[in-house]
DNA sequence: GAAAGTGGTTTCCTATTGGATACTAACTGT
DNA sequence: ACAGTTAGTATCCAATAGGAAACCACTTTC
C-alpha cells in the first residue's frame, strides 16, 4: 500500500506552515530580533545608537537588516532636519504586533538557560 | 561628550539578548519550526512520514535537522525492533515548551498574510 | 587644521546553508 | 527476480549570510 497520507495537508495545517514561513522569511537572521527587540524597548533610536546598543552588530549588517524590516513596515526610518544630519529610526505600531513573539522567544531561552544550569 | 551609554548594558537586557541568541541557535535555519510543528501536532512520526509531511524538504536537511535537535534534547528517536527497522521521531516532553513559541509565531503569520490582503 | 561625530556604502573574503542526485543495505510483497 | 519499502549517508555544487576594513560627505568642536 502506497503511503500518501498527511496530517499537514488539512487547510489548517498547510495555512499553519504557510505562516511560519512567512514570518521566518520576515525575521530571518541573526540580527532582526535583536533590532527589533531594542527598538521596542528603546522607542526612538538613531543609527550609531543601535550600532553601539546591539552587541557585534557591524554597519553593513544593521544598514541592510534595517532597510528589510523598513521594507515590511515594522520599522520607520525618519531623516530628521539636524545639523548633523541624524535619523530616527522607531518601531511602528505593526513592529509592535511582534512583541508577544520576542517576548516568549525570549522567556523560552531564559528557562532554557536555566535547565541547562540544573544539569550541570 | 562620548557616547556610550546604553540601554541593552542593563542586568535585565542582557539577559533578554541572551535568551535570544540561545534560542535562536537552537532554532535557526529552515526546517526546524516545520519538524517540530509537524511533530507536536504528529505525535509519533517515522523518517519518510516527516519527509512526506514537511513539504519540499529533502532527506539530507532532514537527517542533519533532526539531529540537531536530538542532540538538544527537543526531540527523540526510537529504533524500534520491527523487520524493516523503523525509527519513531516524537517531541519530547521539554520540546512541547516550544508551543507557546511556535503557535505566536504561527498566528502572527497568519494576521500579516490577512493584512497584507487588506492592503491591495 | 585635525579629530570626532553624524549615517551610511563598497569591497573583499570566508563560512555556512541548503538543494539535487546517487547510493547503501536489509527486508517484503508479487 | 524485481520493484518498493525502511532510514538514512555521501558527494558535489550554488547561493546566501555575514564579518573586517576602508571609505565618503558633511558638520561641529578643540
Amino acid at each position: 500500500m502506497k503511503k500518501n497520507a498527511e496530517i499537514n495537508a488539512t487547510p489548517v495545517c498547510q495555512v499553519r506552515m504557510q505562516a511560519i514561513s512567512d514570518a521566518m522569511s520576515l525575521l530571518s537572521g541573526k540580527w532582526k530580533f535583536h533590532i527589533l527587540g531594542t527598538l521596542i524597548a528603546g522607542n526612538k533610536l538613531g543609527f550609531m545608537d543601535l550600532l553601539r546598543e546591539i552587541d557585534g552588530i557591524g554597519s553593513k549588517m544593521l544598514s541592510k537588516e534595517l532597510q528589510d524590516l523598513e521594507m515590511n513596515n515594522l520599522v520607520s526610518r525618519t531623516v530628521m532636519d539636524t545639523k548633523p544630519i541624524t535619523v530616527e529610526y522607531s518601531i511602528t505600531k505593526y513592529g509592535k504586533t511582534l512583541s508577544a513573539v520576542i517576548d516568549e522567544l525570549a522567556n523560552w531561552g531564559i528557562e532554557y538557560r536555566k535547565a541547562l544550569y540544573k544539569k550541570n
